[in-house]
DNA sequence: TTTTTGAATAATGTAACAAGATTCAAAAAT
DNA sequence: ATTTTTGAATCTTGTTACATTATTCAAAAA
C-alpha cells in the first residue's frame, strides 16, 4: 500500500532494451509501403547469415544478433541500382563462363566494358551475352563454348553494347 | 502591400502533390537502417527492370513507372527468409550443376531434401554441396564431377543435413 | 529467504508543430 | 486588355512532444 520503490541507483528500464538494440527515429513512409518497412526492420527479412566453410553451430533464429556474416542480395549484387538491369540468358554459348540457359543475369550499364568483360550486346534486335575481346585494333564478341564462333563486333545502328555482366543467378 | 490572394476557392497547394502521390506516415526506423529505408522508398532501391531476349526500347529511368518486369532479389531468391542461409561454395566437384569454386549458394531449411535435390551436408566438422541419391534403400552423396567419388550417406553424430540448395550466384 | 509491489525510467506509436512548397486569383504593371 | 507580380491559403514534411506501454529492481511484505 505504501511506498516500495523510490529513487535509487539502478532504479527502472535499462537503456538499449528496445528491440533493435539501438536507438530509434521516426522517419515518414508512403502508406503503400509501410508493411514491406516494417517487415524489413522488424524481421530483418532480407539480411540472411552467411556461413563459410565451418560447420555453423546452430542455425541462428531471427531474433538473434546477426552481427556479422549476414548478407543482404539487394546489396550485393546490385551496385549501382538505377544503372542495373536483368537479362534472363538463352542457349549454352557461354557455358564456359558458368552461364546456363534460364539463368539471370546481372547487368551494370555503368561499368566500362573493357577487353576480357562479359557483355550484353543487342544484334539485329536481339540480346545475347559474349565476352569481350580486344585485339589488334579490332574487337569481337567470343563465346565461351567450341562449337560457336566469334563475331566481328562493331557498333552500329542495329548493334549496341548494353552493359557488363556482373553476376549469374543459376536456379537448381 | 496590401492583401492580394484571399479566401477563395482552390486556393492552397492542392492534394496528392507529395513526393509519392500518396499520403505518408512516421515510423519508427532503427537508426541504422533509415538511409536504407530511405533509399528504398524513395528511389525503389530493389526494384530493377528484368528483360526477355527482345531488346529493351530504352533503359527506363527511376522515375518512371516499373509496373512489371521487375524483380527485387531478396524477395525472389529467398522464399523462406527465416529459413535461409548462404553458404559459399569450395572445390569444383559440383561443377556439372553449376557450381563453381567462390560460388554463393541459397540453402533454405524448410524444403524436403528428396531424391535429386542438390544438398549442404556437414561431415566431420566441414561443410559439403551434393546431389541427395536415394536408390535400393541407401542414400548417397553424389558430385557431380568424374574426378569425385559418391559418398554413402548415413545421417550421424557428425554427419548432419542442413537444407536444399536453391539458387546458385555466380560472380564475373 | 522468497515473493510481491510500484516507483523509476526507457521504448514506442502517433499527434502536433514549425518550416517549406505550391497554387491561384487578385492586384499591379504594362 | 493582357501580362506579371504578389501573398493568402493549403498541403507536405522532418522533427519534437507526449501519452501510453513495457521493463527493471530494490524495498516492503510475507
Amino acid at each position: 500500500m505504501t511506498s516500495r520503490g523510490g529513487k535509487r541507483m539502478g532504479a527502472g528500464r535499462p537503456k538499449g532494451t528496445n528491440h533493435y538494440g539501438e536507438p530509434t527515429k521516426p522517419v515518414r513512409i508512403p502508406v503503400s509501403k509501410i508493411d514491406r518497412v516494417l517487415r524489413f526492420v522488424r524481421e530483418r527479412e532480407d539480411m540472411v547469415p552467411l556461413y563459410g566453410n565451418e560447420v555453423p553451430a546452430g542455425f541462428p533464429s531471427p531474433a538473434d544478433d546477426y552481427a556479422e556474416g549476414v548478407l543482404d542480395l539487394n546489396t550485393h549484387l546490385v551496385r549501382e541500382p538505377t544503372a542495373t538491369f536483368f537479362v534472363r540468358a538463352r542457349g549454352d554459348s557461354m557455358i564456359g563462363a558458368g552461364i546456363h540457359d534460364g539463368d539471370l543475369l546481372v547487368v551494370d550499364r555503368s561499368l566500362e566494358a573493357t577487353n576480357g568483360k562479359v557483355v550484353i550486346v543487342s544484334i539485329n534486335g536481339e540480346l545475347t551475352v559474349k565476352r569481350l575481346r580486344q585485339a589488334k585494333g579490332r574487337t569481337w564478341l567470343v563465346p565461351e563454348n567450341p562449337d560457336y564462333p566469334p563475331i566481328d563486333f562493331q557498333e552500329q545502328d542495329d548493334t549496341h553494347l548494353w552493359g557488363v555482366v556482373t553476376n549469374v543467378v543459376h536456379s537448381l
